[in-house]
DNA sequence: GCGGCACTTCCGCCTGACGGAAACCGTGCT
DNA sequence: AGCACGGTTTCCGTCAGGCGGAAGTGCCGC
């Protein structure tokens, strides 16, 4: 009976639908039932009862082509998430003035275990091509932002970070534990971060915290992504840049203390 | 069989995980594991286990109080939603655009049904303060955007609603169906709507559709949202929203030309 | 027409879900 | 301290609902 099924063991009712979902990611938005059933392991009858079910409720669509993806529903509901959507709420805002103030990529992340997730991004038509889009994930380690996040992570997060190899995303990519280590601690002085071609070699980052109040804990990373060859423009980021980030951390502590 | 299954019948156990996760909504984006319970119906038990479930996976998270909310893994996986995503991808830097030409609200939402769901919101500190945010629901005929939507939807659609009562939200409300008739068929004439206080006495909203390519069916609704007290600038408004408009329809039209 | 593919429906076996009940907290009141 | 209470967690015997193999359907393309 199912041996063979070390790993994959995922037999509760829940859990199908959750297997199920989780197909839904960035490279498989859309599939078709075979690819679902394919992919989670599960028996094609199985497959097709759920999905079923999951449509019926409007958390998955199905296409014109007769492949399904995430439906309305689920996204309404999903939207919801106290995490991204008071952040962005405030955040918007200031990222709309610091957009038409600098014209450059805004964009905003938190902090998932030791991976970075982007919540919300600015951009003009004629910006720099990057590789995150909103609900992508990336090692923490690897972009300013997420050294942020970091930075003021639990301690525990950090060593696990630190004692990973780090990898090198390109030819600048830091990857002395040593040397970020330093820079956690120029981070944590500083309150900014000005990271230069470390995910990918066209593309310079500043970024700072956003905390939940002038001196609360850091909920977030507020970072201005620009092209590589105009480098030199990040110094004058830097400004606008922790403007902002400020901006939002007061309005935040704002509505939590009056929230709770 | 399953002759009666009216509206009781939730017994399925792909079921129970939706009808969890559909608690989570507007009003209620944050509750203790006993209103949940209370609220689907399910045993405490039941509800506790599923919910457990659900955490694990990082589809719900809970917070330092013990309520739970939606997790960032359902967010991250929701937000792929196509329908949503991709039109937020093409339409962002044009409502950017937009929004600092005219420093007013800037909106995006979508049809499910009878109903209106706002897809993306742009705004500023001082704009109006308005009754939508991004993932809620409007009946479709309450809105200009709604009824740019409404005018473009299938016929059964646009019947239904026609043949509804409609109600009244503020004194203005168009809510005799000939009225509203002849406005379907001007918006499809011109492409546009002035909605003057129909869903809220202090606003008035320009809205247009955006469509797949130049001809291609309407996919959302673009509109600007701006304070009743300021209503002659509307005039104003059309020929910059009109140009957002075209843009982002061509957009999607060369997107999913490539694509598919 | 025929084989192949992707999806849908059927149905009997059996497992994993169900929920009542009881234990386990933390909190506030006396 | 003792107690009562609301919310949460664990346990476990019963049994209904899920499971998936297999057969049926519909749709190409050869």
């Amino acid at each position: 009976m199912s041996a063979t099924q070390a790993s994959t063991d995922r037999s509760t009712a829940a859990g199908k639908v959750l297997q199920i979902l989780s197909t839904f990611d960035r490279e498989h938005q859309s599939q078709t039932l075979s690819e679902i059933a394919q992919r989670t392991g599960l028996a094609l009858s199985t497959a097709h009862r759920v999905v079923q079910e999951l449509a019926g409720w409007g958390a998955l669509e199905r296409a014109d082509d007769g492949s399904w993806h995430v439906g309305l529903r689920l996204w309404e509901i999903a939207s919801g998430c106290p995490r991204t959507q008071i952040l962005r709420d405030v955040a918007l805002p200031f990222m709309q003035d610091l957009y038409e103030a600098t014209h450059e990529n805004i964009q905003l992340a938190v902090r998932e275990g030791t991976e970075l997730v982007f919540v919300e991004r600015i951009a003009g038509h004629r910006s720099v091509e990057l590789l995150t889009m909103v609900g992508s994930r990336f090692p923490i380690g690897a972009t300013g932002m997420g050294r942020v996040l970091l930075a003021h992570a639990p301690l525990d997060i950090q060593e696990a970070v630190l004692d990973a190899p780090l990898r090198a995303w390109t030819a600048h990519t830091l990857t002395d534990p040593k040397a970020l280590r330093a820079q956690l601690d120029r981070i944590r002085r500083e309150q900014l971060i000005v990271s230069d071609r470390q995910l990918s070699e066209s593309t310079v980052a500043v970024a700072a915290p956003v905390r939940i109040g002038r001196t609360g804990p850091v909920s977030a990373a507020l970072g201005i992504v620009i092209a590589a060859r105009s480098a030199s423009r990040a110094r004058g980021l830097r400004e606008p840049l922790l403007r902002a980030a400020s901006g939002i951390s007061d309005e935040l502590g704002r509505r939590t203390r009056t929230t709770a």
